[in-house]
DNA sequence: GTCTATAGAAGGATAGAC
DNA sequence: GTCTATCCTTCTATAGAC
């Protein structure tokens, strides 16, 4: 039963193999996926995982790059703007826009424990992360404004944890979290109350 | 109350335990740390542990106990109080003191896989957060008002994730917290959200 | 690209001595 | 409360056939 013609085409195996691997990591968290799970979940063999990627942490790395790429484009993005609250904007809708699309991919490449002790080896992502905070934080570096990216961001995926919000209509839970971000990430007037 | 049922405190050696575990928990993730990894940082053997927990579950369940019991004393708090707005402020306020007494209890506790799977068969937890939700959704039940909370409470261990963040003023840092969990659960006055 | 078979390490958990 | 020793399972990864 080898390959029989009318399976999937050249190239899409590996497509395939992401597809479920990221959507048990989102399920059961990276350590808690074996390769024996995700292998079972596809109707193959545990060996045949290993003509794709030669070991976990590999697979890992394949499966969130896309991730990656979309977060340097952001970036690049919020960078040609000019002034720091358009430049927010486009990281704000960027983020909702990611999240919406795929709340797996954004889970576990923002809050699985091995995902986040495996990333910071990227220097591509590093670079990128380095980039975004300096848009937010702004040319006198306000640190506090970091505070409110990452409550952001790291949060994205959790508000859509509960399934009444998932049932919400698409369009707008979109303008409601960019919203949520646009409140988050005002820059600060120090000295005013609520105004 | 949210102690295992049957279990009862023991005494200093099981508070060290909990201790270690939770710090290596907040570090590599549950499932990313091994029995022998804490019985190796407590510098006892693995087979030691088992007399405090009979099974890893229990282990993470006593470990995280304390933080469903102040949960369910915020909603209490809050639920005393008359007014929404005075009542999410409560929780605002409750919220940003417990990831700050304890970052890593709260990251585990909202983000772990292994945790996020285990706690919503603890019935006492799942009573706590509707009571929660209902506090901020109101009469009306918004629900949106429940994705700018769920946004706002799991993304506050992520904001501190940052060693820059981590390091600034403890005070500042509260009110900051404070204030991005106000601008995130003002009640909405208009009818569409698009603005 | 996929299979069977298996090596080798690490995991959770138990038994029984002290 | 802690130890040593052990059991059984599961895990990642490899070898080699098809």
């Amino acid at each position: 039963m080898a390959t029989p013609a009318g399976t999937r085409p050249r190239g899409e195996g590996r497509a395939h193999l992401n597809e479920v691997a990221l959507r048990l990591f989102a399920l059961r968290g990276v350590e808690g996926t074996s390769l024996q799970d995700i292998a079972a979940e596809m109707g193959v063999s545990k060996a045949a995982l290993y003509y794709h990627y030669k070991t976990k942490d590999e697979l890992v790395l394949g499966v969130i790059a896309p991730l990656l790429d979309e977060l340097a484009q952001i970036v690049e993005d919020a960078e040609r703007h000019r002034g720091r609250q358009a430049r927010i904007d486009v990281v704000i809708t960027g983020m909702v826009r990611i999240v919406l699309e795929s709340q797996s991919w954004f889970k576990v490449f923002m809050s699985d424990p091995y995902v986040v002790r495996l990333l910071p080896e990227q220097t591509a992502l590093r670079q990128s992360w380095h980039r975004l905070a300096d848009l937010v934080t702004g040319p006198d570096h306000d640190e506090f404004m970091k505070v409110a990216l990452l409550c952001f961001v790291s949060g994205l995926p959790g508000s859509l944890r509960d399934p009444q919000v998932a049932a919400l209509d698409r369009a707008q839970l979109r303008d409601y979290l960019v919203e949520c971000g646009r409140r988050l990430l005002q820059t600060r007037r120090r000295t005013t109350h609520a105004g």
